[in-house]
RNA sequence: GCGCGCGUAGCUCAGUUGGUUAGAGCGCUACCCUGAUAAGGUAGAGGUCCCAAGUUCGAAUCUUGGCGCGCGCACCA
């Protein structure tokens, strides 16, 4: 048990000294003790410089070393006389040494301002090259930058990315490891040529070939850097460490040859091929897409949806009053049908209109008859019912006779040797469905896949040239041909709405609605719906390495782990050929020359390569155009048109020349080609290749899926699988990113402005903010809100409170000449182990327990970060580091204060007070810690801070920046579990009162004369300890008195309570009858028997016995009615809800403190100005209260008279004190 | 349609191999502090852990089936 000291008032009084006082007048002239140690300052006036955030020196704040003895007067007691002086550390510029090792700490951060002093510092001082340089020779952490483009201006996804991508790379070279950041640009492609276009005010490739390509692809080149200067910008303000001078470009022509190679090495295996396919189309830009860009641009729309009539004929070939019903959603392949699919084994019907004499019958499949009925709202009967089978064979008429002669079907002869009809005749095919339509299937092979499969099964069943040819009434463009007069020359989806009214008109529309669902469009320019369309083009044959990407796919340690086996592991099963050739123009060209006489073809590994061929012309093109525009780059000779113009002689026909073909590649294997292209390996940079392959890390947004993580792993697997690489997969771990979506939840969208832009985030708020929403706001694969608010919030959460410890510190250790510069003289690199050496440094275990609870929390999380770090658990790092600066702002410094506040000094001189050095070294290095451990995730905040406390207080002996250290991993000699367990119980007790306080409304200004704690469990042994710690719970609770309660059962009760974890794998089934049994024993007895044996036999109902050993319970403790009592997990605490007279009187006082200092607030006094202080109150009891407690009162309140009764000229307030009405005049 | 993910406090989100009283921040209410001060702190209220069934001694957590949202896919003719 311990005694509660008085609270005492901490605040001074000037010595002015006043006249003799009429009788009511307290003359208040003591120096109100702050501290119960020894007067801070021997001499009077040694009292420090100005406050240094404040700057004014404060007149009359001398201090009072002697005592001035009331005099006796007035009707009740005077004050004073109680305690002993003491100051408060109010500065005084001219005692102070005039050297403070610190800089001044503004209290009101700019961080945005500080940001980018920091980034110019960096970049003067080269901060990231030193930080590799201090690496280099060290074990590798091998980043790949997937390139973003350019050409586009970033927005807050790349902030995102770009922030985790700075942040395990800074981590690890923190950690001790060589990790070099190679920038890279995609600068190739689609998006570039749409950019040009624009520009120029063009759509079509017919256009651009007017424009001419040459001057076309001189704008590209140029365009690509159009938004350098904001990418640089950005790259530099959010921090990201990334070298940008060394940057790889995807058209420089070391990289171009790069690609040439891989694409030859595919070539001469075999696996590079030109097919004959059915292509997602972009007409209006001439090209195909690959399944990944086609990815990329589906919307939902709504489509018209025809059912048509396709009337049977007869034997002879004559219409028939039978029609088939197809359905289709694209009524403009309709004048290209060319037959009709059924399935064989499924059931169609012939449906008649009942009643109506003269209607078509329609044949359908069963299943979808009566729907067909509803859509039309008419009544049908089965006429008749047949197996699809028998509908195989028989010949209609198409909907349009683009294709058909008039009469009879033509027929041609079977491999058989029989004839046949060769088109628009009913098929079988087995992946005709019920699940929509008709069951009966419009076919047009030019525009779908399974359509063209079945033209080509069709071709075969025919004796060779005989069979149906392709038809095709749309040209590349996407208009209809003359062969289609109706659409001639007008981009078919425009025509959908007149091929419709025909055919209502010849009535062979059955119906027509809205069908909505999603359809593909260019990812580029959205308003351009694709079609499928016949072309040749040039293949990649990934579906051959299905198994090995997979194989390679489950060796990557993908996060969040589902992508593995759910979205990219799925999209690798259903992998199909990579359709890589574009026939466009910005781009890398596709290096295969094609003999013009045989039609064979080679590949071309390099410029060289090319140049080395027998017989070359045509590279005079490019030298014509340099020597016209000498700031032509160089980098264009491998680009179109200049190398179209490269060809030589054919090695496969005499006399023939080889030409190239004209097709630029897919920008996507520029990408994936990144690990070795960005060196121009295998030409050059075999040393870098060798030293940065495979990835330790990569980082990008879930789009990426089909995008690079795709093009890496195919590249990879199909050029590097079968070389006996121990790594194939280009990457070994890979975080995987949330989409970001805008304020309102919704995808972020420039048009509807849900979104801010990162340059105005940065301005306001600043980059660590965002940063730190970044990381420590939510996982990094969840889709993250990108607020203001939520950023906004983000700030005073986790960098403003970390600020103000920090400014805390830099304040009083200014006032107190606290120089760790002058400490100690080697600061290496300011760990646990240099700061030993410093003078007035004590050992850890001399300290008092605040300080070695600190250190032990503090290397608990360094420890705990960095296994989470080294797992890519930012996220769970953040949160614990984030918990640490709420223990140092809020239990730390908070219960530090007194030491920080008591006298002497901490410069290690004749003055110094050990205790408060100690305290001083103590969050040194526990502020200069989390800097280190923040450095990766805020990088200039704790650039900042590191600069002040390790750069400035040793003028560069210690490390120049906090990047330049390494991660505190944890101190395990400095972690003192038990003490930190038994802190948190502290905390928890002081939480406890507080909650016991409020359930019970007596607020923490009402003083109590005695608070009691039951600990849950009596086994432990904290018991004691606790009981050590009496006036800490005092002082955070305001009672008097604090005790490990002795007698429990008066307040509580308790209970044995199986732990669920331990016992449930013993017992099993048997589990409740246990609990039921421990609850119904006596806890008491039970608890005893537990100590003292370590084992107990519980009965069980029903028979049996279960043994229960002292591990295998908890106790839970709950608090008996009647008491002011608040219950936790580790304890009860009870407190003393009856009050004194004397506490009340305590309590009313307080009351009345706070009243002036809310009117002192009010009236915006300084807080050092001397008041005059008058009170009238009809309460005796109140007035009472006031007499006995007078000289705290004025010391709270630096009073320097208090009157009974209204003085002249003060403000004036009228209060009502717990019931007792108060008057209080107030006057400066 | 298929696949993946998500659904927890008013809002934004945590919740580690299933375990006893489900957490944080913001907002709200009350309070404290006024020597970090246009800051800071404490406490409280607030929950059908989307619904249902199942597995289990025990489910926010595992399984199945719904519902809702997001994303992805494509033989949506």
């Amino acid at each position: 048990m311990a005694k509660r000291q008085p609270t005492l008032p901490r605040r001074v009084v000037a010595d002015e000294s006043k006249g003799p006082l009429e009788n009511s007048i307290f003359f208040i002239a003591t120096t109100i003790l702050s501290r119960r140690n020894l007067p801070r300052r021997a001499v009077a006036g040694v009292s420090g410089g100005p406050s240094p955030d404040r700057g004014r020196t404060v007149e009359g704040d001398r201090h009072v070393d002697e005592r001035i003895d009331l005099p006796p007067a007035g009707p009740t007691a005077p004050c004073g006389g109680r305690g002993r002086r003491g100051t408060i550390p109010v500065p005084n510029p001219s005692d102070r040494p005039p050297l403070p090792m610190f800089e001044p700490v503004r209290g009101q951060p700019d961080f945005p301002s500080l940001e980018a002093s920091i980034a110019a510092w960096w970049r003067e001082q080269g901060i990231y090259q030193k930080s590799l340089d201090r690496r280099r020779g060290a074990k590798r952490f091998v980043f790949f930058e997937g390139p973003p483009t350019a050409n586009g201006l970033p927005h807050p996804g790349h902030c995102l990315t770009r922030t985790i991508k700075d942040l395990y790379p800074r981590y690890r070279t923190m950690r001790g490891q060589y990790c070099e950041r190679k920038a890279g640009w995609d600068t190739h492609g689609l998006p570039v040529e749409v950019e040009v276009c624009k520009e120029l005010g063009i759509h079509s490739k017919a256009e651009i070939e007017a424009y001419g390509i040459e001057p076309f692809i001189h704008r590209c080149q140029e365009s690509v850097w159009r938004y350098m200067k904001e990418w640089e910008t950005l790259t530099e303000r959010i921090g990201f460490w990334i070298d940008l001078s060394e940057a790889y470009v995807t058209y420089h022509q070391s990289y171009v040859e790069s690609v040439w190679w891989a694409l030859a090495e595919l070539f001469d295996k075999g696996l590079l091929y030109q097919g004959h396919k059915i292509v997602w189309w972009w007409a209006q830009g001439g090209t195909a897409l690959s399944s990944g860009e086609v990815g990329q641009g589906y919307k939902e729309v709504a489509d018209p949806s025809v059912y048509v009539a396709f009337p049977l004929l007869d034997d002879q070939g004559r219409p028939t009053s039978r029609s088939l019903v197809a359905w289709t959603t694209t009524p403009w392949t309709l004048p290209s049908n060319q037959f009709a699919a059924v399935k064989a084994d499924l059931t169609y019907v012939v449906v008649r209109e009942v009643g109506a004499a003269d209607a078509t019958d329609y044949v359908v499949a069963e299943p979808l008859a009566a729907g067909l009925a509803e859509k039309l709202k008419k009544e049908f009967e089965i006429v008749e019912r047949l197996p699809g089978s028998e509908l195989v064979g028989r010949s209609y008429l198409p909907p349009f006779d683009t294709f058909r002669p008039a009469g009879p079907p033509a027929t041609a002869l079977l491999a058989s040797g029989r004839p046949e009809p060769v088109a628009w005749r009913v098929v079988a095919a087995d992946f005709v469905t019920t699940d929509s339509g008709t069951g009966i299937v419009h076919i047009a092979p030019a525009f779908g896949e399974v359509d063209y499969t079945v033209l080509v099964a069709e071709q075969a069943r025919f004796a060779p040239g005989e069979g149906p040819s392709l038809i095709n009434a749309v040209a590349p463009d996407g208009s209809f041909t003359d062969i289609f007069g109706m659409g001639s020359g007008r981009f078919v989806k425009d025509c959908d709405r007149d091929i419709s009214r025909d055919l209502r008109s010849r009535g062979l529309l059955v119906h027509q609605e809205q069908y909505v669902h999603d359809y593909p469009f260019c990812w580029r320019a959205d308003s351009d719906p694709l079609i499928q369309y016949p072309r040749q083009s040039w293949f990649i044959r990934t579906s051959q390495f299905r198994e090995e990407m997979l194989a390679n796919n489950a060796r990557i340690d993908w996060l969040p782990e589902h992508i593995k086996e759910g979205r990219f592991g799925n999209f690798l099963e259903t992998n199909v050929d990579w359709a890589l050739s574009r026939e466009r123009y910005w781009g890398t060209p596709l290096p295969i020359w094609v003999c013009e006489q045989s039609g064979r073809a080679e590949a071309v590994r390099s410029y060289a390569d090319l140049l080395a061929k027998p017989g070359v012309q045509g590279t005079d093109r490019f030298a014509r155009a340099k020597a016209s525009n000498p700031g032509l780059s160089d980098d264009l000779k491998v680009h179109k048109p200049y190398i179209d113009a490269v060809t030589y002689d054919s090695p496969f026909a005499p006399g023939a020349r080889m030409r190239r073909v004209t097709e630029v590649i897919d920008c996507w294997f520029d990408s994936g080609a990144m690990p070795f292209a960005q060196w121009g390996w295998p030409h050059s940079g075999a040393a870098d290749f060798e030293a940065q392959f495979p990835a330790d890390f990569i980082s990008e947004a879930i789009d990426q899926t089909r995008g690079w993580f795709y093009s890496q792993l195919a590249i990879s697997t199909l050029l590097f699988g079968s070389a006996g690489r121990p790594y194939p997969h280009p990457f070994k771990t890979c975080i995987v990113l949330g989409h970001m979506l805008g304020e309102d939840g919704q995808k972020m969208s420039k048009s509807k402005r849900n979104y801010r832009e990162p340059a105005e985030i940065f301005d306001r708020y600043g980059a660590d903010a965002l940063r730190w929403f970044f990381l420590a706001g939510q996982a990094p694969w969840t889709s993250i809100r990108y607020s203001e608010r939520a950023i906004k919030e983000s700030v005073p959460e986790f960098l403003l409170r970390l600020w103000n410890v920090y400014s805390f510190f830099v304040i009083y250790a200014r006032i107190d000449g606290f120089d760790p510069g002058s400490l100690l003289a080697e600061p290496g690199m300011l760990d646990h182990a240099d700061l030993a050496l410093a003078r007035g440094w004590r050992a850890v275990e001399d300290r008092g327990e605040l300080d070695r609870w600190m250190l032990s929390e503090l290397n608990a999380v360094a420890s705990a970060m960095t296994s989470k770090m080294d797992a890519y658990d930012h996220f769970g790092a953040a949160q614990q580091l984030s918990t640490l600066v709420d223990a140092v702002s809020n239990w730390f410094v908070r219960r530090s204060r007194d030491r920080f506040w008591a006298s002497g000094r901490a410069d290690g001189g004749p003055e110094t007070n050990a205790e408060k050095l100690d305290a001083y070294w103590t969050l040194y290095e526990t502020l200069l810690t989390i800097a280190r451990l923040a450095a990766p995730f805020v990088p200039f905040t704790s650039e900042a801070i590191w600069r002040n406390l390790a750069g400035a207080a040793f003028s560069g002996r210690a490390p120049e920046s906090v990047h330049l250290t390494d991660y505190p991993s944890g101190n395990v000699a400095l972690v003192d579990r038990d003490l930190v367990r038994r802190m948190a119980v502290v905390r928890d007790v002081a939480s406890l009162g507080r909650a016991a306080r409020s359930a019970e409304k007596l607020k923490v200004r009402q003083p109590l004369s005695k608070v009691e704690v039951i600990l849950a469990d009596p086994r432990a042994d904290d018991a004691a300890w606790l009981e050590a710690h009496a006036d800490l719970v005092c002082d955070e609770l305001n009672v008097k008195q604090f005790e490990v309660c002795g007698e429990p059962d008066r307040y509580i009760t308790r209970a044995v309570l199986p732990d669920l974890k331990k016992l449930g794998p013993k017992l099993g089934k048997d589990l409740p009858r246990a609990r039921d049994a421990l609850a119904r024993m006596d806890a008491t007895a039970l608890l005893h028997a537990l100590a003292t044996a370590g084992r107990a036999e519980v009965p069980l109902a029903g028979g049996g016995i279960a043994v229960v050993e002292n591990e295998d319970v908890l106790v839970r403790t709950t608090a008996k009615p009647g008491w002011a009592a608040a219950e936790g997990p580790r304890a009860v605490v009870v407190i003393a809800k009856e009050l004194t007279p004397e506490l009340i009187a305590e309590g009313l006082v307080r009351e009345v403190v706070h009243a002036v200092q809310t009117q002192r607030k009010a009236l915006d006094l300084e807080f050092t100005d001397r008041i005059e202080l008058g009170f009238e109150t009809d309460s005796a009891l109140l007035r009472a209260a006031l007499e006995t407690h007078l000289d705290s009162l004025a010391g709270e309140t630096l009073a320097t008279s208090v009157t009974f009764g209204p003085i002249a000229g003060g403000a004036i307030e009228a209060l009502d004190i717990e019931g007792h009405p108060l008057r209080i005049h107030l006057r400066k």
